[in-house]
RNA sequence: GGCCUCGUCGUCUAGCCUGGUCUAGGACGCAUCCCUUUCACGGAUGAAACACGGGUUCGAAUCCCGUCGAGGCUGCCA
């Protein structure tokens, strides 16, 4: 065996690209790049039936956007001779057999056996029997020892030593013919063949493990290191699922979250650099990362956190970058605008699609004439006021920003209240109680625009 | 039911291996205050956790045992 690092993930495309899995491919490629080994795509598409090209091609999106660029890539469903020969092989051996059982038939013996509160384990009949009869349709299973008093033991990087017992696992399926190679064969022999070094994956892979194990010691392959991450959970703590509505990698990119934030939120969930640090570039993650650190507890995923992660890298992005992607989110071909918004929207947003807030800077706003009234003021002197801030901006316009603020004070002084000129402004041209501040919306906006919503102000105060 | 894994603020976590420096630190979120024409930004402050019970020890978040809790697996899916 090499001693290079070599490592994988092994994807099913029966479902799209979600946060659990963008997580697994991103230590293992962590991994690889911390110790310049090899990081290994291979889609594990041998169901047939469930696997979809529309999710195969969501994985490799995803990944692709996330920045995750693989080594070397394989497809289960190109590489059924290979599974058949080891198949054959184990056969021959006389070590895996064929079952006759009917699907009902088992599933009786299952039901019976959770009934009797007994082991949940095939120990087949058909086991010592003769396998050189003719071609066979049944299910091929391992023979397994159901009285073996051997415990199965392998070291995890993350949690130490784990055991279990041989007997509780019973003739386990392995094919289901001789060209059907189910999942737990199939892993073991592609990771045998890639010579893959570590098989980092979620925990939920911890009970496979010593099947797998089996059937390497069966096929007289070495061992691997295992790692088995911790989950990453739903808000109710159990496992992130279709039912936590399991989001593609590529929705998250619909929303405007960048995909290095992503990378950076993901890499913090399940591992805390040395120094403690928070928001780190792809590079300074691959450095830091120890699979000897990571955690060993499931980590709920909280998109609150992730928003944040994603606001700090909205405010990192140069000015070019920024607009360019507020562009796109706004739908706007006109750049020269959106680098006038840009540095409003720096800082009030969290992801991209955030933009949609700033509509108003697009079309007119509609709001209620409620909105208009400074705290108790009276109509009329919501009226003066706007009636006043259109005097001084017919004279001024809208480009001068510290003339137009100096004025306005003044009117603030003359009116002995600030927000009584600022306030009812800011809603003529918004539409919003919530927004940035009058002198800059109306720079953006420009003489006319802004003259016309103060007019269209002025009216509905009336009204 | 059985097997396996895990258990520090609401959330992500530092500390645990190598007991004392932990009146348990940081971050997100939350609250209050400052700034102020609103929001955001920024600044300051605050509330907030060692699951429980035993044991070992002069001393336990840290070591041991048990309990409880949570999750995963228990397919002719991966």
């Amino acid at each position: 065996m090499a001693d290079e690092i070599r490592v994988r993930i092994a994807p099913s495309p029966t479902g799209f690209l979600h946060i659990g899995t963008a997580r697994t491919a991103l230590f293992n490629w962590l991994f690889a790049r911390h110790n310049s080994g090899k990081f290994i795509l291979r889609i594990e598409d041998t169901d047939l039936e469930r696997s979809e090209k529309r999710f195969e091609d969501d994985i490799l999106n995803g990944l692709k956007w996330l920045g995750l660029e693989w080594d070397e890539f394989y497809k289960q469903s190109d590489r059924i001779p290979i599974y058949s020969k080891y198949i054959q092989k184990l056969l021959e051996q006389g070590k895996a057999f064929h079952c006759y059982h009917t699907e009902e038939e088992l599933e009786k013996e299952g039901r019976e056996q959770l009934a009797k509160k007994g082991l949940q384990r095939h120990v087949c009949e058909y086991k010592n029997k003769d396998s050189s009869a003719p071609a066979h349709q049944g299910i091929i299973r391992l023979a397994v020892d159901e009285n073996s008093k051997r415990k199965i033991k392998f070291n995890d990087t993350v949690r130490g030593d784990i055991e279990f017992e041989e007997k509780l696992l019973g003739d386990f399926s392995i094919a289901k013919d001789v060209e059907t190679p189910l999942y737990n064969l199939a892993v073991v022999v592609d990771d045998y063949e890639m010579d893959i070094s570590h098989v980092i994956r979620g925990e939920d892979h911890i009970a496979n493990t010593p099947k797998q194990i089996l059937l390497m010691e069966a096929l007289g392959f070495e061992m691997p290191q295992f790692v088995h991450l911790p989950l990453i959970l739903g808000e109710d703590r159990s496992k992130l699922s279709k039912r936590h509505g399991a989001t593609s990698m590529i929705e998250y990119r619909k929303l405007g979250y960048l995909p290095e934030a992503l990378m950076n939120f993901l890499g913090l969930l399940g591992f805390t650099p040395p120094d403690g640090k928070e928001i780190l570039s792809a590079s300074e993650l691959i450095e830091a990362f120890d699979l000897v650190k990571v955690h060993k507890s499931g980590a709920i995923f909280d998109i609150k956190k992730l928003d944040w992660v994603n606001g700090e890298y909205i405010k990192k992005l140069s000015e070019a970058e920024l607009v360019d992607k507020l562009s796109e989110f706004a739908n706007s071909d006109n750049k020269d605008y959106i680098f006038k918004i840009m540095p409003l929207a720096r800082e009030r947003i969290k992801k991209l699609s955030d933009i949609s807030e700033f509509s108003y800077f697009f079309q007119n706003p509609d709001y209620d004439k409620e909105l208009l009234r400074w705290k108790s003021r009276s109509d009329e002197e919501v009226k003066k006021s706007l009636e006043e801030v259109e005097k001084i901006i017919e004279k001024l316009g809208t480009d001068e920003q510290g003339k137009l603020r100096n004025e306005l004070d003044e009117l603030g002084k003359k009116l002995e209240d600030r927000g009584l000129v600022y306030w009812p402004l800011r809603v003529a041209l918004s539409g919003q109680k919530a927004s940035p501040d009058p002198v800059d919306m109306a720079e953006i906006l420009g003489k006319e625009k802004t003259l016309e919503r103060v007019r269209v102000a002025k009216e509905l105060v009336l009204a």
